[in-house]
This record gives structure tokens, sequence and C-alpha cells, in this order.
DNA sequence: TCCGGATATTAGACAAAGTCCAGATCCGTG
DNA sequence: CACGGATCTGGACTTTGTCTAATATCCGGA
């Protein structure tokens, strides 16, 4: 399946949310480029063309998508949020230097050996990042 | 070993760092507490009795001890980075509602099947961060 | 078609974390 | 004591993200 615009309306409706023109747009962004975009970037190639997206909107569409399990939210920057459109399970290699961040599919990937979690807690998702640098 | 400021000096110069008053403060922080402790939360805790000690000199003085190895950087809260004094390999367990951050010790961990890394890359290091939520 | 309420979007003010800089201060050495 | 390099400082600034109150859009029913 491609990316096209109508596709995204669908995408959005099966994952109950109402699709507009900017949550169309902002999917369409990240779909289709199947990377991590921050909130900075999808805002900048949005509001390329002409259809202004407002920042706030940015934010709350995100937000919205990440409630509802279209994208997942990756934490390697300090000061930026990543978010990323695949979100079957997988992990992630960060390059410090260029902040190039790329995935790494969990297939073949083991952990074990992990101690019970405290009483009355519910894994909400292990994040495993793999921080690399270019070998000066 | 304990913590006095006589021993935090100690500490700085064998890992190559200058002992000064702000810096042995800012150790003593940390590792009096050995917490996760945000460059906000180390600005309090040194300038709560009287010595003044500026917003720039505990940033600075975090950096450095993260570039000399004393402190770890932690990346799991979106809005703001931990350092985490100890610096023996383990991991960490993140409650995402109360921020409250812990370790897990690498003891038992196993980490197998990553795939090799690019070609001219070094890894920096393995973060791997387990996201708990109180099961309500 | 027109109306009204619910849902979305917007601009811009605001907040918090972190960076930067130019001047002041400290400290060891001659 | 004077000098010079290392360190510290206040405060302006930047960036990411949040909030709010006003406006716009959508949609179902009369």
């Amino acid at each position: 399946m491609d990316y096209t615009r109508d596709n995204m309306a669908g995408l959005l409706r099966s994952h109950d949310i109402n699709p507009t023109h900017q949550r169309i747009e902002i999917a369409h962004a990240l779909f289709s480029r199947q990377e991590h975009l921050s909130a900075d970037q999808v805002m900048a190639i949005v509001n390329t063309r002409h259809s202004e997206t407002s920042k706030a909107t940015v934010y709350n569409t995100l937000k919205l998508f990440l409630e509802k399990g279209l994208v997942r939210e990756v934490i390697v920057d300090p000061s930026k949020v990543f978010y990323d459109p695949n979100t079957s399970p997988h992990h992630h290699l960060y390059e410090v230097d260029s902040g190039k961040l790329s995935d790494i599919d969990a297939g073949h990937v083991q952990i074990s050996g992990l101690p019970p979690l405290p009483e009355g807690m519910v894994t909400e998702g292990i994040d495993l990042i793999v921080r690399v640098r270019r070998n000066g």
C-alpha cells in the first residue's frame, strides 16, 4: 500500500481519529517518509507548499496520534522528541554526532534476565537504544 | 567509603578534574544521594544552605563530569536530562506517571542478536529502559 | 437550507531547560 | 605583590513545548 492522502484518511479512521485536513497532512508527512521526525520537522514539511498549519495543531496532532497508537515516541536526543511511524516492535540505533536515528528490527534481538516488576506495575514498553559514534 | 567532601576532592582528582568548591558541592549532591538528579534538582540542593552556585556553573560542571566519565546521562523524560552517579553497567526502570527512575542491575540481563554496526562506528553505550505504569 | 453544538484550529503569550558571553574572581607561581 | 590561566557569574537569549481564548469548521436535525 502506498501513502496517498486518501489512504491516510482510512488509516486515521481505523485508529478512531477524525481525519481532518491538517491531520491528513501530518500523517502523510510521517508515513510517506517512514522516518523519525521531530515536531519541528513535521511543521516545516507540512508548511512548505502553502497550507499553513499552526504549531499548536502540530503538537496536538502528534500527541493525539501517540495516544491512539498511530506513532511511537522516541526519546534519545535530550533536546527534542522524535515521532516514529513504525509501531511494530523494534529498537533504535542513534548516531550521537549526527543525530541520525535508525531502526533495528526486533526480530532477532533477545532480552533476557530482567528482574520482576514492582508490585502493581505493568510494562508500557521496553526501549533499547544503541548509541554509536564515528570511529575517530 | 563514604561521600565526605574530602573524598569528593579525591574522586574529582582521580578523574582529572580540578576540585573546586562548586564542583565538590555538586559531586557531593550526586554521590551522597546515589540518585538520579536533574540539573534543576542539583542546583536546588547545592543552593539550599547558602553557597550560591550559578545555573551556568551547574550546567558546565555536569557536562564536565559527563565528559570525564564521572557520571552518566539518562534520557528518559522528554523534558529534562537526569545525571546518574552510578557508572557501572546497568539499565533503568522508569515509572511514567510519577517520573521515578531506578536502576536495574545489568548482572543478569542478556541482550543478544543485535545486528552488526554500520562500518566505522563504535558503540558508545547501550541504553535499556523499561517503561512501566501503575496498573489501573 | 439553516441552526446549534461539538470538534478542530489558530495566534500569540507563556514556561522551562539549556546555552552563551563578557566581565569578575580565584588561585598558584615567580 | 602582580600576572595569567582557569573558573564562576548574572543575565540575555534560544528552543521546545504548553496554554488559552477566540475563531472556524463540521455535521445532524428541524
